[in-house]
DNA sequence: CTTAAAGTGTGAGCAGTGCTCTCGTTCAAG
DNA sequence: CTTGAACGAGAGCACTGCTCACACTTTAAG
């Protein structure tokens, strides 16, 4: 049974969530970069050592905001896709994309974090790697739910997959059997096209945030709606 | 006319460019974040302040360095499209495509400074817009001498070009003008599906680079050319 | 040729960083 | 009540980007 927690195990708790939340707000501020132990201690009225009794270095603080905001992704995005019928494949699908886009206009710092350079020398995805995958998995989904419907449309064949690409493919499908998702009927075609169109998602947001399409694109609004349009087509979403 | 260079202009220009040498080296091997300018001068065997004389601050340092970083991948994908018949379209795209990639591998840490997030705080696009756009318009290029020989197949009319995009991409055929890339004959569906294929091919070599398909993806290579595969025949391209 | 100005390297110094260590103090379990 | 673990404070180390006053050299103008 759970004993009841003592004093300093509450008030641990607390401070180890409020340094992560100063943490947060001067992410969002100054960026990564200009993230300093320092001055959250600073701003938390505490001296900087004793904050190292709460996170063993900047990196390990970091790698907690990542967690944080790898799962504040998947949360917006599997809220935007519960809010429309299950059989709306298409409404699900363009709300899922639109949802990762308005996460990262509304918290670029912390989207830079997860899906820009890595700024901490390779860390291990061991942690990172299952709030990682919850966007991924929200468009499987939707594919599979669409086949199971019967209203996924052939991804176009030509070119065709190769055997090789298929074999990756599969191993796709056994990585999220323990998700209670089922993959195996779906075709492998389809399943490509969605690993290219989550890639792709990804590089259209970033381009915007990062600033690659100023002076390229004007509304990148547009440009996005017709690109995930463009996806759900080749994904063989179709309504 | 020119006047003879003085030898003190001939020593600045050779440090500058020993300078910038010696910081690519380290940022290949310490990333952006360890780039460090009185690493840099211990290196060269002169004091720290001594190289502001050079570079005002590492920001410029590091603008140098991302410009130099935009031209070294401009260069090798434009060589590598070269190679190939002016007719091999499909073949000229694919070329393309692996060059990005390859230089990615091959060049990590430059590859996360100029793709990665903005390390610097925004800084000015007006200087390196022109080397950024170089790869594009590669692309771009491709696209027009295929349509320019009658080869280039229809995009996709489903689901169809917004006006507001098709507008978007009226922009582009606008800015590449003075390029002597003449993009007005080509289907505005064809041009808007080479801005999909740019930035996926973005995301793809980012996710791979970034670590995002570890473990998801065991195979890059394959997938990788699947998908320049599918974005070629989405774009137009067929042989 | 002389001289004033501009360019260049030096070293000290400032403010800031991540992180470590020691030292009392406080709390909680035996 | 005692003992050991957890904790906060403060000093300190090695490092960073950057500035400044100072000498020295090269350049160009008079």
């Amino acid at each position: 049974m759970p004993k009841a927690p003592t004093a300093r195990e509450r008030a641990r708790e607390e401070l180890t969530r409020e340094i992560k939340v100063e943490a947060r707000r001067q992410l969002a501020t100054h960026g990564a970069e200009g993230l300093s132990l320092r001055a959250v201690a600073r701003e938390l009225g505490m001296v900087s050592s004793a904050l190292y009794r709460y996170y063993p270095s900047r990196d390990e603080l970091l790698t907690a905001l990542i967690l944080d905001a790898y799962n504040a992704v998947a949360e917006q995005v599997e809220q935007a896709v519960a809010k429309r019928r299950t059989g709306d494949f298409l409404g699900r699908w363009r709300a899922a994309c639109n949802a990762v886009r308005e996460w990262g206009l509304a918290n670029p710092q912390e989207y830079a974090l997860i899906y820009g350079s890595p700024v901490v020398g390779y860390r291990a995805p061991r942690d990172t790697a299952a709030p990682a995958a919850r966007v991924p998995v929200v468009l499987l989904r939707i594919v599979q739910d669409s086949h199971q419907a019967g209203k996924l449309a052939d991804a176009p064949n030509r070119p065709a997959l190769s055997p090789a690409a298929a074999r990756q493919v599969d191993l796709i499908v056994e990585a999220v059997e323990d998700l209670d998702l089922d993959l195996r009927p779906v075709p492998r075609a389809n399943l490509a096209a969605v690993v290219i169109a989550w890639t792709q998602l990804y590089g259209m947001v970033s381009f915007e945030l990062f600033g690659h399409l100023e002076g390229v694109i004007d509304d990148k609004q547009v440009m996005f709606e017709h690109a995930t349009n463009q996806l759900a087509h080749l994904v063989g979403l179709r309504r």
